[in-house]
RNA sequence: GGCCCGUUGGUCAAGCGGUUAAGACUCCGCCCUCUCACGGCGGCAACACCAGUUCGAGUCUGGUACGGGUCACCA
């Protein structure tokens, strides 16, 4: 067979050289430890949880090393391609602050960096001239099966039991003629570009990152290297670009792990350095007590968009994913609480290898925890961009009372032990709407052993003796006085003695003060309550009740 | 079904032949306390199973079970 010649018929336009492309797209300078990578999305408009999470790894690895990250649009498959999908896979990249080095840009006119192009469908050229070279070695042959015949073939393997694929004698259009594949072409049969597999009982072995050695056997299938429409399947382009652009490292889901027989095949074939595989593990969900992958039809955590609409913090999405990836973050977070997250040093040793499971809780916890350390300034500038977008009317009050807020997100905030009763921005609209007139209402009924006309007795007395110039101490002082003259017990034991002597007891006095104050019977304490509400304020809501 | 990957409390996990088997989340109790939150103390709760190697196994080997992945002109 003239394998030249089949080259010629099948890319006759195809003119450049593997050797040209290798001196366009030559080997990064960068230090020997520094570490390129990139990931790989398909702009299907939905941006997952393990999108972020791969992308988190990364970026983390490429950064520390002092290497480079980017990012590829692997739109290979039109049919799954929606319109903006690249748009909003990087804004949701930058909000959660995965920045990129080099790669696709959402205008697919302009590129960022110099082994563009980073779209893939433009990068056809690039991989014809390597199946071009593939053929040329005998490595690659025009195959016009059909899918119904595909079908069959599938059907017969079953029926005999055997494994399923085009290989060996099921390669039927292997060894056609150049004559008979003339023909087809001329006769305008659609075609793929396969793979020539080889029988083999041979193994392949390779050393995994995170998952140390990986045995499988070799790859024999004459599998689909471009399709008819002379793009690549994913396991091609992978091979071509990873080598083209010069990626030391392939960090992917472990879906992808039976695939890697076919990709060492390849990067062997064409003499490639192998980059370092780092597979990582699938996001799980609980359900009826059995794990199961993270389901995009069933699950709304698995979206990115969730966590924006949810409001949840960037950083404590970025650090619910960090205790996730690597066991020790946790513990140096612990030891280290005021550090950016930032500055933990990442390491692929650390990585768990079995699916975790999304625990919403874990995460609450965490987003709590990563406000409470925020300073009110910070919270208010990403409080304030949430809003923006989901809930213009409370960006209008947040704007209009800059001053009040961000005293109201000072209460608590500025101890030793701050109070951690922000979880996620959303929750934060409704945790604080009582700092506003226009949001404030009671939520919470009076306590009912009070009777009215003494509950009206407390807010008068209350309001007489009240001084907005007191410090928490004095303030609290007189609270402590109001109580035992109007014939509550000032201390709450003293009640549970002998309720029949009192009124009721301390705890119902501050629980009507704060109800009438902030509308709820649990909130922050009530001097620094009021003093961000202002004594107007403070009066206005008493006097109501009276 | 073939091939792969995995399996320590409900969840995330430490552990690298000898431990009372860490820690975090959740839940429960107590303390602190004007409520709540925070914080402190304590509690419930685990090495999937069976063989083997070994003086000794969560840790090594084999098998079984269970879970997951993959077997496309999808990535």
């Amino acid at each position: 067979m003239n394998y030249q010649l089949l080259a010629d018929i099948l890319f006759p336009d195809v003119t450049g050289t593997p050797e040209e492309l290798e001196a366009k797209y030559p080997e990064r300078n960068l230090p020997s430890n520094a570490i390129v990578t990139r990931i790989g999305p398909s702009p299907t408009g939905f941006v997952h949880l393990g999108n972020l999470y791969n992308a988190l790894i990364g970026e983390r690895l490429s950064h520390q090393s002092g290497g480079v990250f980017y990012l590829r649009i692997e739109d290979t498959d039109q049919k799954r391609e929606v319109d903006g999908a690249v748009d909003m896979l990087i804004r949701a990249m930058d909000y959660f602050q995965i920045r990129f080095d080099e790669g696709a840009v959402a205008d697919k006119t302009q590129t960022n960096g110099r082994y563009a192009p980073y779209y893939q469908r433009q990068r056809k050229e690039i991989y014809q001239i390597m199946a071009k070279f593939l053929t040329q070695q005998g490595r690659a042959y025009p195959c016009f099966l059909t899918a119904e015949e595909i079908d069959q073939i599938r059907e017969q393997q079953t029926a005999n039991k055997q494994d399923p694929g085009i290989y060996g004698k099921y390669a039927v259009h292997r060894n056609l003629s150049i004559e008979e594949i003339q023909e087809k072409i001329n006769a305008g049969m659609p075609w793929v570009l396969r793979y020539r597999g080889e029988e083999t009982d041979k193994f392949i072995c390779v050393q995994d990152a995170i998952r140390g050695k990986l045995e499988m056997p070799r790859n024999r299938m004459d599998f689909v290297l471009l399709k008819s429409d002379g793009i690549p399947t994913y396991h091609f382009a992978h091979v071509v670009d990873d080598h083209f652009m010069r990626s030391t490292h392939v960090i992917r889901g472990e879906e992808w792990i039976s695939s890697l027989p076919m990709h060492v095949e390849l990067f062997d074939v064409l003499n490639w350095k192998q980059p370092v595989y780092c597979h990582t593990a699938t996001l799980m969900k609980i359900e009826d007590g059995k794990k199961r992958k993270l389901s995009k039809r069933k699950d709304p955590e698995l979206a990115l968009a969730y966590y924006q609409q949810e409001g949840i913090c960037p950083d404590a999405v970025r650090e619910f994913l960090l205790t996730l990836l690597n066991s020790n973050f946790e513990e140096w977070r612990m030891a280290n609480p005021e550090l950016d997250c930032q500055e933990f040093l990442y390491t692929i040793q650390k990585m768990s290898i079995s699916g975790a499971l999304v625990d919403l809780d874990k995460l609450r916890d965490i987003s709590k925890d990563v406000l409470s350390r925020m300073p009110a300034e910070t919270l208010y500038i990403g409080w304030l961009a949430w809003c923006k977008e989901y809930h213009p009317e409370f960006a209008e009050l947040l704007i209009r009372y800059h001053d009040r807020s961000i005293a109201a997100l000072n209460v608590g905030r500025t101890a030793k032990k701050p109070r951690k009763d922000l979880e996620n921005w959303k929750q934060a609209c409704e945790f604080m709407k009582f700092y506003y007139q226009e949001t404030f209402a009671i939520q919470d009924e009076m306590p009912e052993e009070i009777d009215e006309a003494t509950r009206k007795a407390v807010f008068a007395e209350y309001l007489k003796t009240y001084d907005h110039t007191d410090d928490s101490s004095q303030w609290f002082t007189k609270v402590k006085a109001l109580t035992e003259k109007l014939g509550f017990a000032v201390k709450p034991k003293d009640y549970k003695k002998n309720p029949e002597q009192y009124k009721g007891n301390i705890v119902h006095v501050t629980n009507m003060l704060r109800i009438a104050l902030t509308g709820r019977a649990n909130a922050p304490d009530l001097w620094e309550v009021s003093h961000v509400l202002g004594e107007e304020i403070v009066r206005e809501r008493l006097t109501a009740w009276i």
